[in-house]
DNA sequence: TTGTAAGCGTTATCAT
DNA sequence: ATGATAACGCTTACAA
């Protein structure tokens, strides 16, 4: 009763009468009818095998087309153990991964070279499945591999993670350190990237620099704190925690996270964000309080997402190579698929620092 | 020889090895073994069929649930002809949908309504396919319906569409005009939206406003073309063909359009633009050409990207509701593929006008 | 070069 | 309430 797989009725009665209208497939069966061969031989002929004779195959495509034939790929993967597709996971299922401008470069760069594989791609979607997991996603839909882009507090690796780190399911993650057999995952270098800013902003003359933080908890987040601690040192600036707050990449709490920091210390000059989208919600906050952007504070956002560039003021930012994490983790994905052996390590894209109008040099009066 | 679906032997040779190790899938055979019961009775058991011993059931589940055992969806779909999956073709295969600011919306939408259905999504993007249609790849993955959001060349209708039209197979198009059994297209009320926003203009004082269409062959753009005559006509504002010229949905060619109609016509103060990309263009080009926005000249985009609030100026246009045409697009496919008889009519989404800083009175010196 | 037959994991029909 | 059995469309030994 309790057991979820119950759920799996779906509207099964609602179809009943309608079977036989949908899909009128012509199957392997008809083509052997109409040219006198056996399944087997058809198979063969269509599948490109050398053990058919010129004239059969002949036939046997001329019939194909005519019957208008085309190979149901859930018949093939039923034996064959693959089905061409792989499998997408997106955030928390609530805030849905499509609309997250991060993403959609990484997604499409997914799809280019997915596609070129000869793969399609499965979104999972389906909300009514309470016990579902990935891999028993993964494995119900057959998909030959897998790619996570999680967002949020999916961020954290949790139980279902390591189940599928385990699951010898091919994947790779985006973000979130997945290591293990046939599994793998891709990221910025966060670390470098953001203390490559820190460094930039000292350049400027700045000393008092703000850092409005992703969160306490993911990977990505902590290697952006680091990177912004280990600037500072390397700048031989001191660490004020002071001028740490988290805004949990959304604008209201950057926003909030702003406030904070400039109720605690009014000296600051420089706001260092782990994200454009709080970077935007600091410059916001920063000229409703009565600073101007970058002449009294310099704000330095992360990701570069588009709107980074037509923002006003135009928003320096340490840019994402986000084709490339998308790109890179598909190939590295195919990989896995091809070479069951394989687990291959994470690989860090590099960032690079993108100048523009938000930031200046640290007012001198 | 040359019909592709030798193409399909993929690389099946790759992974003969490896069948064993992957995807050791507990059957319902192997619950039936455990539990002393016959496969029939394991599977209505699992399906909540209400002829089956409560405590058989129990012990079912239970034995389902120790196995890790999950349903087979290609197995299942080759009997139910039913597989769960909502398939979705971007563009050209080329141009990728997924970096579509204006897709991305509908896109998550989609997502959404098709998540608690209890459907996954496919987005076709298996390019190793020379004659795959969409019908064809449709009826190869089994989908049980099918979304179409087409972009640029795409959008005109062709061969392909009128196959997929005759298929019978349950289908969508987004501003592709796509009627017949079984299938049925949503739209923005693109005319209406235009119509709105000459009047606009008019009202503030322009008479000589310039049109920055789209194409001369999609629906949508010609619709548009149609709302700006109409408008005009409204406001009995001659209609002057040198103010009009395509912009192709391109930042480069809107550029060039532009100019085209500075060149021809001295007196323009208006230029209302088919896609706020086009708009985002025009405001450069003029700035380029030495005109202030709005104060000499007013532009007016059409979608209401995220990017047009925080342009600068922020652009005044004509706002699709993008979370609606997809949600509405869900809706009408959910509904065809419950009700095999359905065929609705067309639905036109409401646009609404957003007033911004791109818009001005007329100059009057 | 071809055909026969078994099997992939399910569901469905028909007895019992 | 349950179990045989066929069927879905395909691939693949193995035989011929």
């Amino acid at each position: 009763m309790s057991f979820d797989i119950l759920k799996a009725v779906y509207f099964k009665n609602v179809f009943e009468n309608d079977f036989n209208r949908r899909m009128k497939m012509t199957s392997i069966k008809q083509i052997a009818k109409e040219v006198g061969a056996s399944v087997s031989t058809v198979s063969r002929a269509l599948n490109g095998y050398h053990d058919v004779n010129p004239k059969t195959r002949e036939k046997v495509i001329e019939a194909a087309r005519n019957l208008n034939y085309f190979p149901s790929t859930a018949a093939r993967s039923l034996v064959t153990k693959r089905s061409h597709m792989i499998g997408l996971f997106f955030g928390d299922n609530v805030n849905s991964g499509f609309e997250d401008p991060f993403f959609q470069k990484v997604l499409s760069a997914i799809r280019e070279l997915v596609g070129d594989a000869g793969y399609d791609l499965l979104v999972f979607t389906n909300k009514n499945k309470e016990r579902a997991t990935y891999t028993t996603l993964c494995r119900e839909r057959g998909v030959d591999g897998t790619i996570l882009i999680l967002t949020g507090r999916e961020k954290q690796v949790n139980i279902q993670l390591t189940d599928l780190q385990n699951s010898e399911i091919p994947c790779v993650a985006i973000d979130v350190p997945l290591e293990g057999k046939r599994c793998t995952y891709v990221e910025s270098d966060n670390f470098l990237g953001i203390k490559k800013a820190v460094s930039y902003l000292a350049g400027l003359g700045h000393r008092q620099i703000a850092f409005i933080g992703g969160d306490e908890v993911s990977k990505i987040s902590l290697d952006r704190l680091n990177g912004y601690r280990a600037g500072l040192n390397d700048e031989e600036i001191d660490y004020v925690p002071d001028l740490i707050e988290m805004g949990y990449y959304s604008k209201e709490s950057a926003g909030v996270a702003v406030k904070n920091v400039l109720k605690k210390n009014k000296k600051v000059t420089a706001f260092l964000c782990a994200s454009d989208l709080m970077a935007f919600s600091a410059v916001e906050t920063l000229q409703e309080e009565g600073f101007s952007v970058p002449r009294d504070v310099s704000v330095v956002g992360f990701d570069d997402v588009d709107e980074a560039a037509s923002y006003h003021p135009s928003l320096t930012t340490v840019k994402q190579n986000k084709e490339e994490i998308g790109s890179s983790a598909t190939e590295q994905l195919l990989k896995i698929i091809e070479d069951p052996a394989l687990s291959p390590p994470p690989i860090k894209i590099p960032c690079e620092l993108v100048l523009r109008q938000s930031t200046a040099e640290v007012r001198k009066d």
